[in-house]
DNA sequence: TTGTAAGCGTTATCAT
DNA sequence: ATGATAACGCTTACAA
């Protein structure tokens, strides 16, 4: 492997002058350019990513943290990460969290640890008040998928009220009145406030809702399915359902069908996110668009613009949600 | 941050003696290196991760290439790769390949240039030969997902023409004899296999397969969604469809029940990977399941082994595909 | 505009 | 067992 050194020597400067053409330096007359583009030409030359990294203090390299890595939802974020990333000539290291904060902690600590210039992250179990404290840190740190106020500047984020609300609206609207909810687990703000926003939807439409209709899961299909079993069990007869996220529709879905409950004659159902395989099931399952691949690609943008210095740049912080009606939606008509 | 230098100023000794207990060398007195942990604990002392990499020449981070980052095939391998790095404590450096070959190969250089210690290739367009040669370099490189002869030994791999003949073999078995198939892009070495497999089973069969049963797609929903309607198309009756991936397969179940043709009483369909929402699909699809997830923590093993010298693991290269039924597939009927 | 030389924070090779 | 000291390949004042 040719170094910088080689690469003056046969063009016949110095050390600094093969650097600042490395560099696109101002200052550097046409003619060493010239001799030290070929000679790096000749030399089949690459810069060496490590020592330019020791010596800049710049690994060019973004830490993301998810919870998982596989699964719909992860995937949609790495993706839209790692391609806005490429763009720039930057590259993601990418950690996985696991299921406890100690795991998402260590997580953390091993990305500084790597030298990495920004993190991204996307993390449930660690609380407001660390997040707070890392931000005021040395390493830049952007936040998907969750608003802390202290640092809403850091975040990149939808209103999960705003979703289920629209959800849960939309039924309303459309006649039904009894609906059941399966809530992902309470613990989760963003469960907490999708939740709150069929609550809401209630509310306002002055009617209340029934506590009797209402199942806390965990975002599985495993919790989706014992929600549906669970709400069916009760007999409070309900004509629609809107669930937390999409996985757990598909669950209720397939529990209805057991049940010889179909959807959507029997039982509107809406889910959350609109994962991609949602359009693969049957029926096609409404949903609340979850634009997190839109996300992942501004939290990358904003590491561009905090921590590589593109002024220029303009970070829009909130998302919209929205409805998206396929094939799981009716509206409700009175049983003859 | 603190660095070596300092630490080895409050212990009291020389860098080096920091750097041997560091790296838990041998020949270091209880005492120093008691010395030395309690300075690098009062300091918090965290080891450079760059300077580490420059002066050792090994980056602990692993290179890993795939088309795609999301879908369900590609989050498989990504989160099988990432768990079992990190258990070595080593990170991946993950890029997506796009979809020419122009830009895998820059994506390898890529890898390279960022002194990744290993690769863990992904790869469709890339020719064998260039994969030969490339293995044959500096940097160590394994392969999943593709048998070449040559290098066998760096392939890390699933017989695909087993696994269609699987799939093929059990519904010839089962009283089916027109069975239909669509096919991924047969410029793709793993759906030629596949294709193949097909053929086969009905070779050993003694019966001969109808072309005309037959449709090359694409592997993605939308190729199979035209491939079944085709079929269906043609005229040409048959009882049961192989699907060369689950994506293809769920496309044709959505056709089919578009077309009321039943799964599986009036047609039995079987895809290929098992991909984790082939469970989620009504009916639940048969599949073969495809071990991915395995294969890429064989593959970090193999780089375990194969760049880091971890001698006393043992490599397995080939992986066994399986049938494993579910809902859509049944035994023929002859119909009244 | 160009070159010299001092880092960057380690590891590794020698002596001792 | 320990300590100097020279790499590792590059960036970056500072000088010229």
């Amino acid at each position: 492997m040719p170094t910088i050194y080689q690469v003056s020597e046969l063009a016949g400067v110095s050390l600094s002058s093969v650097s600042r053409v490395m560099n696109n330096h101002e200052h550097v007359s046409e003619k060493t350019k010239a001799k030290v583009m070929a000679a790096m030409a000749e030399l089949d030359y690459r810069p060496n990513f490590t020592a330019r990294s020791l010596a800049s203090n710049c690994s060019n390299s973004i830490g993301v943290l998810v919870a998982e890595i596989s699964g719909p939802f992860y995937s949609d974020i790495l993706s839209g990460v790692e391609s806005e990333l490429s763009n720039a000539n930057k590259h993601a290291v990418i950690v996985s969290g696991g299921c406890d904060e100690k795991k998402e902690l260590d997580a953390i600590q091993f990305l500084i640890d790597r030298n990495c210039d920004a993190l991204i992250l996307c993390v449930d179990f660690i609380s407001d008040e660390y997040l707070i404290k890392l931000s005021k840190g040395s390493t830049k740190v952007v936040i998907i998928n969750r608003y802390i106020a202290e640092i809403s500047d850091n975040c990149i984020f939808i209103s999960n009220l705003l979703g289920s609300y629209q959800a849960t609206k939309y039924l309303l609207e459309n006649g039904h009145s009894n609906i059941a909810y399966i809530s992902g687990p309470l613990w989760k703000i963003d469960a907490i406030d999708r939740f709150n926003g069929y609550k809401k939807a209630f509310t306002d439409s002055g009617i209340d809702f029934d506590e009797a209709l209402t199942f806390e899961a965990d975002y599985t299909t495993i919790g989706g399915r014992e929600g549906m079993l669970s709400l069916l069990k009760n007999k409070k007869p309900f004509t629609a359902l809107v669930c937390a996220n999409d996985e757990m529709a598909s669950a209720a879905m397939r529990v209805a069908r057991e049940n010889n409950v179909r959807v959507p004659q029997d039982c509107s159902i809406i889910g959350f996110d609109n994962v991609y395989f949602s359009a693969y099931l049957f029926p096609q399952l409404s949903t609340i668009e979850n634009p997190i691949n839109k996300m992942a690609r501004m939290a990358v943008l904003w590491v561009l613009k905090n921590r590589y210095n593109q002024k220029d740049i303009v970070i829009q912080n909130q998302f919209d949600t929205e409805l998206v009606l396929r094939e799981s939606t009716q509206v409700y008509v009175e049983k003859t």
